[in-house]
RNA sequence: GGGCCCGUAGCUCAGCGGUUAGAGCAGGGGACUCAUAAUCCCUUGGUCGCGUGUUCGAAUCACGCCGGGCCUACCA
């Protein structure tokens, strides 16, 4: 990839509701977008990240409605909480307004007239449930009642999931507003609509052929909405409705999906009020196509708004179109769909009370490819990834050369590390054109890749051995760890744009503050190295447990276990078993034994003393436990990797207490500690007994 | 109801018409002891969801199934 000149580069994420909080699945598009600004501003060219608060809408109105106090009052502490989220993550915005703000106000007005003077709004009748008590016009997912086909209770005014049919909700049998209970009555009301069709030529050309999406969503869009004359767009909304009004249709307002995206455009004029730049040099067309790049990033769930309305309301009103607009999938946690009854709707801030965020930047970048798919997040890939990968090989670089430096600093002359630096320097060009393609996870893997040679080649050299050897090798062992150390320092720039506080304190130790991708072109000599603290703590299973219990809610109904699909009529489902359990099908139920049986077995209630790390085994700790008064044993357990010893001491757990003694590589064993693990979930899990037990308590 | 995406080693994924299908992690064996027990070397492991077709040749293309996920349903 040749660049000269440097771009000036706008984008931006999808404007979060203000309706919720941040949670693991925004951050897939929010970190992706972080990164790849970053990226371009180490580069060296002008990107500036632009975002806001997306505020209007009926669920606000209801929201605020419920909570007793103003829309305003409910927007402007959740922007305060989504800052604090994003921040927390590393996600920085060069600006973050609000599309309730009177600058996106002035440019709805102005784009909104730009339609008008284009001839491309209408006006007609709909007809709409309207709810006499709450006093508002319902969606058809605010009206249930009876299936008029089926007669099935309880279904939404759009179709039923217990036959298929679909009807207008004035069809339902009884229906009520799931608002407020009442029943709801047909009334007219006049809309405004956007004649989309008349830009049909426009969004052939643009969707197909500028090159600004991908082709599976060009092939989409092409199949499925331009295949045949585009419907009209209803773009305003009755009162009551928290938004804006339109200025020449009083009484209503502007739909929420026709401000929000007016949103990027104001949020960068208030940057570039507030940054001395102009703003019609940003969004203004010009002969020079690529003056300007404006990408934006979004869940392929808006990608009808930001292929089609969007780029035709530009269009219409004179604007700048993107260059790209680059769509992503969602995300999974443990394979499934986040679940609150899981504990995996997981709140950004949760996660950051607990776990580092640049972990998780780390794992979003090594498994986002620039596609559509889903993508998942299974935590215990999570901590085994996070921590190979970022301390195993990344920081274990420094840690375990750097020490040799702190005197001497690093080589006056950049030594002969047979072409390592020079690789590495190399690989930039194809890290540079993964991350511009959006396809971190190649990024990634080029990088530790690179990570992987630096490890081999310290194996190789053995420093520890140059540094016993005393004077005469004190020469090379300073250019060996010196090559180690650049080579750590360039796969740190190449990491900055993913995790930006570990380049910051990186550079502390040795090198400064990396500010430009070339740094990785180039060795460091001769400069002082900080003595080594530790860069990055690893990710304990413990941590994410906490996370999930801070996330489980119970749950009042899973909607997975009503009659959410399938035909409540079918009799065989409830003869057919339950889904195979994988634990059960990968290790069955034991032979019958008898109570007899049972008692041979003498399970005690014992207390952790001492807990420590075997050095040798790769399985084992050794414990102390008291089975009450003096009576302790020594038991070494296959616990080794779940569990930190320092949080078990203290601890209850369950021991056989009977168990013959067994000699094992490392000492005697005299019991056993009962553990739970099985197919279904890595891990090994101790069983405790409830709060009053006492050590010796026999199980019975 | 409509539509989209995915199904490749135990796990997460790469490969997307052409030599005996790859990586990381996990598993097994060995080395090392500088390092947050991290690192390095070797190694086990796959009828590429199933079926039919197109082709000299298919994990890769087409069609049909089966499984999983997602989006829609005054807005598509």
């Amino acid at each position: 990839m040749h660049e000269s000149a440097s771009r000036r580069i706008l984008v931006t994420s999808a404007l979060p509701y203000a309706n919720g909080h941040i949670h693991l699945g925004h951050l897939v598009e929010y970190i992706q977008t972080d990164i790849f600004v970053r990226f371009q501003k180490l580069r060296g060219h002008q990107a500036i990240y632009i975002c806001a608060d997306d505020t209007h809408g009926t669920a606000i109105m209801l929201r605020a409605q419920a909570e007793g106090r103003s829309e305003t009052d409910l927007i402007a502490d959740m922007q305060q909480a989504h800052r604090a989220d994003f921040s927390g993550f590393h996600v920085a915005f060069d600006h973050y307004g609000s599309t309730n703000s009177p600058t996106n106000q002035r440019l709805c007005g102005e784009i909104w007239q730009s339609l008008r003077d284009a001839g491309l709004v209408a006006s007609r009748d709909v007809q709409q449930l309207f709810d006499p008590v709450a006093g508002v016009f319902l969606a058809d997912r605010f009206v249930k009642g009876g299936c008029p086909r089926c007669g099935a209770a309880d279904q939404y005014g759009d179709s039923c999931e217990a036959c298929g049919a679909t009807y207008s909700p004035a069809d339902l049998v009884d229906p009520t507003s799931t608002l407020s209970g009442g029943v709801p009555e047909v009334r007219s009301a006049e809309h405004l609509f956007v004649e989309l069709e008349k830009m049909h030529s426009f969004l052939d050309e643009w969707t197909q052929r500028s090159g600004s999406l991908a082709a599976p969503i060009a092939n989409y869009l092409a199949g499925h909405f331009l295949g045949e004359p585009l419907r009209d767009w209803d773009i305003s909304r009755p009162a009551p409705y928290f938004g804006f009004e339109i200025p020449d249709f009083p009484g209503h307002y502007w739909y929420v999906w026709f401000d929000a995206p007016i949103g990027y455009v104001a949020s960068t004029a208030e940057w570039a009020a507030e940054n001395n730049e102009s703003f019609e040099q940003w969004w203004k067309p010009t002969d020079d196509h690529d003056a300007i790049e404006i990408h934006h990033f979004i869940g392929k769930d808006i990608t009808y708004f930001h292929t089609l309305f969007w780029p035709a309301m530009l269009k219409a009103a004179g604007l700048r179109l993107p260059k790209s607009v680059r769509v992503h999938g969602f995300l999974t946690v443990n394979g499934q769909k986040m679940s609150k009854s899981r504990g995996t709707f997981i709140l950004a801030s949760t996660w950051l009370e607990h776990v580092d965020p640049e972990m998780l930047r780390y794992f979003y970048a090594s498994k986002i490819s620039g596609g559509i798919d889903d993508i998942d997040l299974d935590l215990d890939d999570f901590i085994a990834k996070a921590n190979a990968d970022v301390v195993g090989k990344i920081v274990n670089l420094a840690s375990r050369t750097m020490r040799w430096l702190t005197e001497s600093g690093l080589s006056a002359a950049y030594p002969d590390d047979g072409g390592l630096f020079a690789r590495g320097a190399a690989d930039g060009d194809e890290i540079a054109a993964a991350y511009e393609a959006g396809d971190l996870a190649r990024g990634m893997r080029v990088i530790m890749q690179a990570a992987d040679r630096a490890n081999a080649f310290v194996d190789e050299r053995q420093p520890w051995k140059l540094a016993k050897a005393g004077d005469e090798a004190a020469a090379e062992l300073q250019d060996v760890a010196s090559i180690a150390v650049n080579l750590f320092r360039q796969l740190m720039v190449y990491l900055t744009p993913v995790m930006p506080a570990l380049a910051e304190e990186a550079g502390r130790l040795v090198g400064g503050s990396i500010d430009s991708w070339d740094a990785a072109k180039t060795p460091l000599v001769g400069c002082p190295v900080s003595p080594f603290r530790a860069l990055k703590a690893r990710v304990t299973p413990e941590q994410i447990a906490a996370v999930l219990a801070a996330s489980q809610q119970p749950t009042e109904t899973d909607p997975a276990s009503t009659n959410a699909k399938g035909t409540s009529m079918d009799d065989t489902a409830d003869t057919t078993p339950v889904s195979s359990s994988p634990t059960l099908t990968a290790e069955p139920l034991a032979e019958e034994c008898t109570i007899d049986d049972f008692a041979k077995v003498d399970l005690r209630v014992a207390k952790v003393l001492t807990a420590e790390e075997v050095p040798e085994a790769r399985k084992l700790l050794k414990l102390t436990v008291s089975l009450g008064g003096d009576e302790t044993r020594t038991i070494f357990a296959g616990i080794k990797g779940y569990h930190d010893p320092a949080t078990l001491v203290g601890r209850h757990v369950v021991v056989v207490a009977n168990l013959a003694p067994r000699k094992m590589k490392f000492g005697l064993s005299e019991g056993m500690v009962v553990a739970a693990s099985g197919e279904g979930a890595d891990g090994v899990y101790l069983i405790s007994p409830e709060d009053g037990a006492l050590p010796g308590m026999r199980l019975r």
